[in-house]
DNA sequence: TTGTATGCAAAGGCTTTGCAGATTG
DNA sequence: CAATCTGCAAAGCCTTTGCATACAA
């Protein structure tokens, strides 16, 4: 008789994790963040707010205030442990941050249905091609940049 | 004697291009537009709504209704008068459209004052050094990519 | 004149905030 | 138990829209 494997849980699996991301940011386990936390670990995004909140609410039928969603942002943020992204539509999307020194990637955005597919090199060039290969079309892109002036570095 | 030079203002000086702008956009020459173009034409922005009114208001003693400013600006932009630039803070920027093929350039933003710079150049390593060399400092950046992906292609 | 544009005010859509009750440590 | 967090509702802020009046062509 074959033994039978253990089923974990997605939030069992990560459970761990949660644990430790929560602790180092000296916020409390309460279980919305514990679960969208959960679902940031398991799906890479981003997500926007209602996004999160629908996902939830069918994955694992837990009902959180978009108030709740968007403070719990604004505060795993401030703590490093989500990205803000902006695709210029109007609304926040968040993923979680990416803390290997010097990593960072950039997204491909359908203009109809919003869809993102991540874009894991930078010069422009490359990414175009890449961008292209992955079935994406009618591609532009918008390159910003944000600093400090030189005026207020000495405020 | 010295001839005296004949002043011209700067509606005045920029009046045959407004107009030419506005007719091959089937626009009507409003008093809005002209003041709106005139600007964009001597100033190159990016200006967001509040911005224009303001500056419309100070310099040409106008008194243009913010409705009235967000039309236009939509209208110029399916007009492809001016580009809308997002630098993700909750404000629209526009700026008169660079019409030469293959041209386009980005922005250095303080993200203090909001202030902003032109940047010419386009691959991301030496756009960081020349945007440090314009006095900005804490430099970041943002490269988005936007198109239609593979389903939507087919809709 | 006739369709277009403007101004004013109200409404929309995403996000933030105030506050009382619930929860965590 | 004390500090924090959540849910609910109201308010904020940028932007859009409805409608009557004013204006360009």
């Amino acid at each position: 008789m074959v033994k039978k494997r253990m089923t974990i849980s997605p939030t069992e699996k990560n459970k761990a994790l949660i644990t430790e991301m929560l602790k180092a940011a000296h916020f409390r386990m309460t279980k919305p963040r514990t679960a969208i936390l959960d679902l940031m670990i398991d799906n890479h995004g981003p997500f926007t707010i209602e996004e999160i909140q629908k996902i939830l609410k069918k994955k694992s039928r837990i009902s959180i205030d978009f108030a709740t969603v968007y403070r719990t942002m604004r505060a795993f943020e401030k703590a490093a442990i989500v990205t803000k992204c902006d695709f210029g539509d109007g609304f926040s999307r968040f993923e979680r941050t990416d803390h290997r020194s010097g990593h960072h990637h950039h997204h491909i955005v359908c203009n109809i249905c919003r869809k993102t597919a991540r874009v894991d090199i930078c010069p422009v060039g490359d990414l175009i091609n890449l961008a292209k290969s992955s079935g994406f079309d009618s591609i532009t892109h918008s390159l910003e940049f944000f600093g400090v002036c030189g005026e207020c570095q000495t405020l």
